[in-house]
This record gives structure tokens, C-alpha cells and sequence, in this order.
DNA sequence: CAAAAACCATGAAATAGATCAAAAAAAATC
DNA sequence: GATTTTTTTTGATCTATTTCATGGTTTTTG
């Protein structure tokens, strides 16, 4: 199949999931499609692993329907922007999968990441002007990509995705608060454990042993977002594979051995 | 006239307006009432300093009063806690006069400060099980209080308070992430000078000369909000006023002389 | 209103983390 | 699949900020 033929207009005639399929298979082959291609129609949330978590879960049936099809799926590739800070909003965005960070940069390039989203979590923002982050895909990543205005009009309607969307937002805070401490007080080893902690708890697997992690980023974006250099994180991850807190079979990849000690190391009880 | 007769039940038998004035002077003059007797019924509104920046200014006439007989405006002193980490969410407050710090607390006694409210400010969570943070005054401090299952009653009943709310959470992650990139990447100069840039700009008096701000926190606040040391922030404000960008009358007075020169060092261009 | 306590400013010393440098490993490109 | 480029790791040095210490102010309290 050429790239033409999957051109939006053609692909709202077929099946939606064939759609996606073909849509994944092409991207997972590597091929290099422009960007302005990679639009397709939303399949079926039923079958989606982001959609329990995310914000349509809270629609059903009809209205469910209704609002996906005014979604459409888009893929990114590595470093790839979704918007920039300076753009007027227009759509937000949920990851199905991979990985995003969204970042505030200073004139001079000092660089933070103010946070990282994945599978089932909101992007972008739905009202006030501007975006507050630049979005970019930390590896390939696809979305749902969403017109605010379509938000606002299934928002009047629903109470339930009102409810949904002020829990994100609440929980967004909370995140941002939690964030603040770690910045502002801990140390490398505190951020660190922290950060691994964090990703460990998000893959519902605590109790078990040796907890695989996978860091879909690079050492520089976790920097950035613990405020430290590339220098510190790397030498701090290798201080906790020195102590048996954590292997790290591979750059992408860290497997917890000791959880406990990581979350004693977290809170800096040590 | 005694602390007796101020008590609640008493008081609401009384002019509104009489009684914070009561209220007030009696505080004013620095009695020591205990905290419990320091609840008083909500005055008027259109009268109220706060209410036009807060989220009660979303309703109006009858709504207005009937949601301002569900409240209790409250006295905290100095150093006063409104509540604590551990509490479950009871009330939420705005901020009448006066400033809070929100703190969060780490086992072995390091405090982040994760950020301040004043006039108009809302303080305190309206879900979730617990408040995210201590809220304590840094000065003598008067907030109106109300239980949560009031907001949330007239939210239902009220759009326009859905979007008040909503707004203020938007807000508040904006400062949060705007705050992260301060405690990430910046440098003591920078950190202290966005501080000082973002008092003056909350005064509405940009393009004047000589803008006053007041401090009504101390050295120790400040330092745990911008994730330095008391000494570091002392340093830091000397070096300022040294270069004739502030002058500082007091430990708790700072008059920005050179407002562009405040900005320009904020975002770290020199 | 005087004594005590808390707070603020500043100097000297110590150090944690940044910067600089270079090799090793991994990923991208032709 | 070999070559270039990028990313990661590790070592050595340096410096900005913290820590420690002290004196001067302001604020609190009895």
C-alpha cells in the first residue's frame, strides 16, 4: 500500500481497525512517512489499552462513538514535536503508546522537563491561549489527537468527563507538588530513586521481584527533569548498580532488585 | 466587649458587617483569643477585597448569599496552622487578607515550600482524601472557610462556578510548572529575582517607578521556596541591592528601583 | 520595658555537584 | 555492514552554593 492511499479522506471509507493495523505495521516497518500522512481514523476503544485509564473512558455507547470520531490517530517519531509552546491550542492529545516529554526551555537553552506522558495520559492543555510546553515523542509514540473544541461541546453534556477532567487536572498538581519537593530538596540518589520509583509503581507490579523498568528517554531528558547534568545521572544510576539497588542490562532498560531500598532511598530515610 | 459574646452562635444573630468589624479591631489590637472563638459569619461580599479575584465571585445575588451563609470567616495568627498534610479534606478557604505558606515536609525536617496565597487566593483541596500540603500563616492572616460539600453542591448547580474552578486549577498548574523550571535550572540571582518580579506583577502597578513589595514571609520561607539556603537568599537580596536594583528598607520591604534590569536577571539574559 | 528568643546578614571553610575531557558503547546513516 | 554520529560512562578538576560560625537586629514574651 503507498502512502497516498492512506491519505485521511480514503482511510474514513474503511474499517477502522484494519485502519489502525496497517497504520502500526507501516510505522513498526520504519518507513518514513511525511508527517502531514500520519493521520488516521480512531479505532474502536474497546480494544485500546490507553483508553481504560484515559480521559474518554469516561464517555459510553453513542457519545462515545461520537467523539471518536472526531478524533484521529497520529503517529510521531523520535524527538518529533506534537506542538510547541508558542502554538495557539487547538487539539489535546492522548498517548496510546510510547512516551512524551513536555518541556519549558529559557532563552539561553537551559532546558526542564516538566513532565513525561504515556500510555493513557492527557496532553496539552484545553483552554487559555497558548500551550504551556513544547510536546515531543521521547521515542516513536502514537496519539489520539482531539480538537479542544470538541472537549468543550462533550463537556457541556457529560458531567461524568467534567468529573474526569478536573481528576486529571488534580492529579497533575498533585504530581507537579510532589515534583517541587524533589527539585527544590533532594539530592541526586533522592532524585533518582525517586524517579525509578515512580516508574516502577506505574507498571501495577509492586510486591514482585525484580521490577522491569524501561526508560524510553535519554539520560539528558532525565536530567532535565530532575534538574540535574547528564553527567550526575549517569554516575548516580551507576552508584545504585554498585549498592545491588538496581541492574541495568541495558541504556533503555532498568531492573529493581531491592524496591524496598529504593523507597528508602526515595524519601532520603538514609 | 468580651470573647464570649463573639462566639459564633451569638454572632449570627448580629449585623454581618458590624462583626468583622468587631472582629478585626478585636485582632488588631492583638488579643489573644483562642483560635477556637476566632469564627466569625461571612460579611458581604461586595464589600470584600478578595471577592473579586475569588472563586465566589462566580455567583451572584441570591446563590451569592446563600453560599456565604455556608461559610465562617476565621483569624489565624502568625505561624497559625490552617491545616496539615495528614487532614482529610473538610474545608477549602480563600484568602481574605494576610499570606499562607504551603509546605510540604520531608521525614528528616526539609520543608519545600510549594508556593504562597494571598488576597483572593483559594487554599485547600476540594477532592481527593487528604489536603496535599500544610497550610500555615506567615503573618496574621484572615481567610473565609468553607466545607467542601458546599462547593461541590453549588458546582452542580452552577456552570459558571464549574469554570471559575477550573480556571483556578489551570492556574495553578501553569505557576506549578513555570515554578519547576525556577527550581530546576536557575540560578540563585535568577531564582530570587523571578521571585521579587512576580510580587511586583501580582501589585498591577507595572510602569511605575519605585514599586513596594512587601514580604510577608520570612528569609526561611523564601529560601524553602526557591530551593536554596536562608544564607544563600540573604546573600543573594544584599547582592541586589548592591547593584541598585532593590533597595530594602526592612527585612521585610523590598522597593524595586530597576524593574527591567529585575526582569532582564530573572530569565538569566545576563 | 527588659530579657530572651528568633531572625537576618556576612565572613571563612568545606563540599556536592558542575564542568571539562576522553574513551566506550550504541544508534543512525549511507 | 562499515562508518559516522550520538549517547553514555567514567575520571579529574573546579566552583557555586552550602555549611559552619558569629555578631547585629528585630521581634516576642513575661
Amino acid at each position: 500500500m503507498t502512502y497516498e492511499a492512506m491519505d485521511v479522506q480514503e482511510n474514513l471509507l474503511r474499517n477502522d481497525a484494519e485502519i489502525l493495523e496497517d497504520t502500526v505495521t507501516a510505522f513498526r516497518s520504519g518507513s518514513n512517512m511525511p508527517a502531514r500522512k500520519r493521520l488516521y481514523p480512531v479505532s474502536p476503544c474497546d480494544s485500546c489499552a490507553a483508553h481504560k485509564k484515559a480521559i474518554c473512558s469516561s464517555l459510553e455507547g453513542q457519545a462515545l462513538d461520537r467523539f471518536r470520531t472526531k478524533g484521529r490517530t497520529r503517529i510521531i517519531k523520535v524527538g518529533e514535536p506534537l506542538f510547541f509552546e508558542s502554538e495557539d491550542i487547538r487539539y489535546f492529545y492522548t498517548v496510546i503508546s510510547g512516551e512524551v516529554r513536555l518541556c519549558n526551555i529559557l532563552e539561553d537553552g537551559r532546558r526542564q522537563v516538566v513532565g513525561f506522558r504515556s500510555c493513557g495520559d492527557k496532553v496539552g492543555e484545553h483552554f487559555g491561549g497558548k500551550y504551556l510546553y513544547d510536546a515531543e515523542a521521547v521515542c516513536d509514540t502514537i496519539v489520539c489527537q482531539f480538537p479542544v473544541r470538541e472537549l468543550e461541546m462533550q463537556m457541556q453534556q457529560s458531567p461524568e468527563m467534567r468529573a474526569k477532567l478536573m481528576k486529571i487536572m488534580q492529579e497533575e498538581i498533585s504530581e507537579l507538588q510532589q515534583h517541587t519537593i524533589l527539585l527544590g530538596r533532594k539530592t541526586p540518589i533522592e532524585k533518582i530513586a525517586t524517579f525509578l520509583k515512580n516508574r516502577a509503581s506505574k507498571l501495577n507490579l509492586v510486591g514482585e521481584e525484580n521490577i522491569e523498568i524501561s526508560l524510553s528517554m535519554g539520560r539528558s531528558d532525565i536530567a532535565d527533569y530532575l534538574g540535574l547534568t547528564v553527567e550526575t545521572v549517569s554516575r548516580t544510576i551507576s552508584k545504585l548498580k554498585a549498592e545491588k539497588v538496581i541492574d541495568v542490562p541495558s541504556a533503555h532498560a532498568v531492573v529493581v532488585r531491592d524496591i524496598q531500598q529504593l523507597a528508602v532511598l526515595a524519601d532520603g530515610k538514609k
